[in-house]
RNA sequence: GGAGGGAUACCCAAGUGGCCAAAGGGAACAGACUGUAAAUCUGUCGGCUUAUGCCUUCGAAGGUUCGAAUCCUUCUCCCUCCA
């Protein structure tokens, strides 16, 4: 695997690139959409590939419990089971020990681990991870590391960073098949001397990627934007950074704007789930009673076969039954919405309008609507 | 014509003398959610309000009682069964 860095942005550390991995290439910067389970939540195969990702991702723990190895190696790895030709990174399980505290022990060996699903106890070490996205066949894998919250302390922090270094280096020994990508995670919290640890740790060593971990869980946007740049303006300039689980439209152009290239986050198909997609107006929730007579797109402006095809009025009333269509009809959106988002944040590096891209959406997601438009729609929210 | 059962807030529904402005659902409204144990969670939900405060409310009208959604009388409407 390689990066190859087309343009630099003259106005931000944003940049342009292509990721080439081997099964195929992700323009970036890029945003993957998450499938946990080896599928894009409510999206199947054909969904997917109208909206045409590069990359889509899949998560280690939860395919370790279900379907298991055996099942990825009877499969030949998770492109044949699933159907998908394109590549997929596997997160490693580190967020998991993260947000299931109560089920599993962490020591130098690993996170013991008793399976929220059968009550059964593992071990998900360093090599146990790599072992089974080996199996699983991603074509980026990630290092199991210890994510911690925001507002722990310097010693929790720095004691998780350090565990973090070392289940790295085991990581990168484990590895088997050199044509499947590593990317190692930096750690440290929102302590800036660690930060640049991590990364000067890290960075010694030769992964394929790096990405910053640890953010989003419970620091401020402002935090989380300042460490953000902090991290990825002493990464190196020939590989690519990944900020893991984040975020939202604007998380995510703030985070380019700071040099940042891939990009998961389940909130294109979670907020699906509640209603709530993000149009060219903001973010607006299809709920209220007041959509229920409405003809009109969810978002006039949108080119998603949902918007193409589908009233309002009708989405109001899917996703007030809990249909599943309309889960999948909003999913479809957001996720066509960050797609898009991606696409227009390419073309502006690319043709040097990267600043006034960000002006634009800056000013237009925080910009209150005029009084018109208010009118219209009144369940339209700023991000 | 006879015998029973019922009427509670936007809807369904609990409550059978004080701890009832009234459980629980649903709806509505607001909020949360960021490397998915999430079709999840939180708040508001009679009115006025800073309120452990006042006012109005449990089909209607009277009555008993210190005190009634709860007991009694009459009335109205609904349901079931028997003729």
């Amino acid at each position: 695997m390689h990066f190859e860095l087309q343009k630099q942005d003259s106005w931000s550390s944003a940049r342009r690139g292509v990721v080439h991995t081997r099964r195929g290439t992700i323009q970036t910067p890029a945003f993957m959409p998450v499938g946990t389970f080896g599928a894009v939540r409510t999206l199947d195969l054909a969904d997917l590939q109208s909206l045409n990702p590069d990359i889509i991702l899949g998560n280690t723990y939860h395919l370790m419990l279900r379907p298991g190895v055996e099942v990825f190696n009877h499969f030949g790895g998770i492109h044949g089971f699933i159907g998908w030709e394109k590549p997929v990174l596997t997160d490693s399980g580190g967020y998991q020990i993260f947000c299931l505290p109560h089920h599993r022990t962490i020591t130098e060996e690993g996170a013991r681990f008793r399976s929220y699903h059968d009550g059964r106890f593992f071990m998900l070490s360093p090599e146990k991870s790599i072992e089974v996205q080996t199996a699983i066949g991603s074509d980026i894998m990630m290092v199991l590391d210890q994510c911690i919250e925001s507002t722990a302390d310097i010693n929790a922090t720095r004691k998780a960073m350090e565990i973090t270094h070392r289940w790295a280096l085991r990581s990168l020994e484990a590895r088997s098949d050199a044509t499947q990508a590593l990317f190692a995670i930096v750690q440290g919290g929102v302590d800036e001397a660690l930060r640049y640890e991590s990364v000067d740790f890290l960075t010694q060593h030769p992964f394929d990627g790096f990405a910053i971990g640890g953010l989003a869980v419970g620091e401020t946007k402002r935090e989380r934007e300042d460490f953000t740049e902090l991290v990825a303006a002493r990464l190196p300039q020939n590989k690519p950074r990944y900020l893991m689980g984040v975020g939202t439209p604007i998380d995510l152009l703030e985070a380019v704007r700071r040099g940042v290239d891939m990009f998961d986050c389940v909130i294109p198909t979670m907020y699906a789930e509640r209603g709530k997609v993000f149009t060219s107006q903001g973010k607006k929730n299809v709920l209220p009673v007041a959509n229920r007579l409405s003809d009109q797109p969810l978002d006039p402006e949108c080119e998603c076969s949902t918007c193409r095809q589908y009233s309002l009025g009708y989405l109001n009333h899917l996703s007030k039954c809990e249909e599943p269509t309309g889960w999948r009809l909003l999913a479809l959106h957001n996720q066509h919405y960050y797609q898009h988002l991606m696409r227009q944040i390419r073309n502006a590096i690319e043709t040097d309008s990267f600043e006034s891209l960000y002006r634009d959406l800056t000013r237009q997601w925080t910009a209150p609507l005029s009084p018109r438009r208010a009118d219209i729609n009144s369940s339209v929210n700023y991000y």
